[in-house]
DNA sequence: GCGATGTTACGGAACTCACCGAAGTATCGA
DNA sequence: TCGATACTTCGGTGAGTTCCGTAACATCGC
């Protein structure tokens, strides 16, 4: 298959509302069902069967057989960002005049959010403030360093930083991290490995709790706490 | 329209092979016309003209009319990431076995081609590495930052680094660049500010040259010399 | 003005694809 | 062993879309 090919069949992939919805779905990382990702996209399990087969075979998704039931993911982190990418796109489409729809479901989307192994959303927007405003992150743009101040005070708080000294070492001694423009905030947050690493910490510590069927998180009352002793970080 | 529809329908939008052709060729940033948008598709000029009424409407190209001719071109480098990152993903699907179709004109592709405002393939690869062997530059994995030594490089070559000034005095003193995954090379090549930065200067000194009808790009023998003498940088 | 060129609008033909009902296979719990 | 659950395959229907032929409109060069 040729190249032009491979993409047009990439993107029809995503192009398809149901499929859509499944991706959607995925994009917190987790592993789900055939089931729960047809109810979600609101078709019958077979038609659901025949997507999840497709997408499985163009090599978008991965599967892990348990038992009766099939565990669907996304087959890699270069798809979780195609996946941004394209609602990136997408929300800046949208007029400004036009009204996102604001159900109860999509408010708490805005306030705290997985987006596939970082925190997103009003949380993950505060998390970045709170790591710029104390200086313990650099960002601009293209890209973010993590500094001193800001790897110790993950160290104070009981954070494993073996990974970031690990690719300290490897690099230059600086260690650089994703900003990740969130969709419904329109500023940037913190991806990379940062981000999975405070996403993963916050979820060890309690401080957030993921919720069924959908990529909001619940912030705790411990974690609302914990994230502004920690980070400065703080939402309505 | 909601969330979920408006990401199917731009997904959608570049999961036709005709119009990923059209979006293809849009990558390198510039603007072209619904004849030429059409040839370079392998359709008829008034299917052409139906596909990029669609893109237009939906916001994914702008147009500009200029007498009888209509430029059409990517409405935002929000646009060219999202293609970016979709054909990141087409590239990885691509079995390790399976040659990708390697005529000439993608011989010429692999070589140097445009990256919508930066140069990426062999040649962008090349620079990307140079810079990171003469410390102009860092790179690790997620980000970047452009050295003191390389903006002294910068304006040494008598390029206006007065953007990159005015940035670093904004922000924390560090000057930070995205780096692009190359599709072709598999390695990162510089983009953002930096990149397109460059992209331009080697065009204007002639160091490259655009090819007509493809975002290849030609490099002058000038060129050749230029890269490897002011950026330690060279290609067989 | 007049032909040539670039572009768009409308029509129907061919095609693809999403969808679900029916039926079948595999696994779990009892 | 038996029923229930999770999932898949198959087949047919219906809707959407791509495509181009024809035709119209606007602009350029002469």
């Amino acid at each position: 298959m040729s190249n032009n090919a491979l993409f047009a069949t990439v993107a029809a992939l995503a192009g398809d509302p149901a499929r859509a919805g499944m991706l959607h779905a995925l994009m917190d990382g987790r592993a789900l069902t055939a089931t729960e990702l047809a109810r979600v996209a609101g078709i019958a399990p077979q038609t659901a069967s025949g997507h999840l087969n497709r997408m499985t075979a163009a090599g978008l998704l991965s599967v892990e057989q348990q038992g009766r039931h099939r565990y669907h993911r996304l087959a890699a982190p270069s798809v979780a960002r195609m996946l941004e990418s394209i609602m990136q796109v997408a929300s800046e489409l949208e007029p400004a005049g036009r009204k996102l729809s604001i159900g109860p479901k999509d408010a708490a989307l805005r306030r705290a959010r997985t987006c596939y192994d970082h925190l997103a959303g009003q949380l993950g927007v505060a998390i970045a403030d709170g790591f710029i405003r104390n200086g313990y992150v650099e960002l601009a743009g293209d890209g973010g360093i993590l500094t001193e101040t800001g790897i110790a005070r993950l160290a104070a708080i009981g954070m494993n930083i073996e990974p970031i000294l690990e690719r300290r070492t490897k690099k230059s001694g600086r260690v650089l991290c994703r900003p990740c423009l969130d969709w419904s905030e329109r500023r940037p947050h913190l991806a990379g490995m940062l981000g999975a690493m405070i996403c993963e910490h916050s979820l060890q510590q309690g401080w957030t709790r993921r919720l069924p069927a959908t990529r909001a998180v619940q912030l705790t009352p411990e974690g609302a706490r914990a994230f502004r002793e920690s980070f400065d970080a703080y939402i309505a």
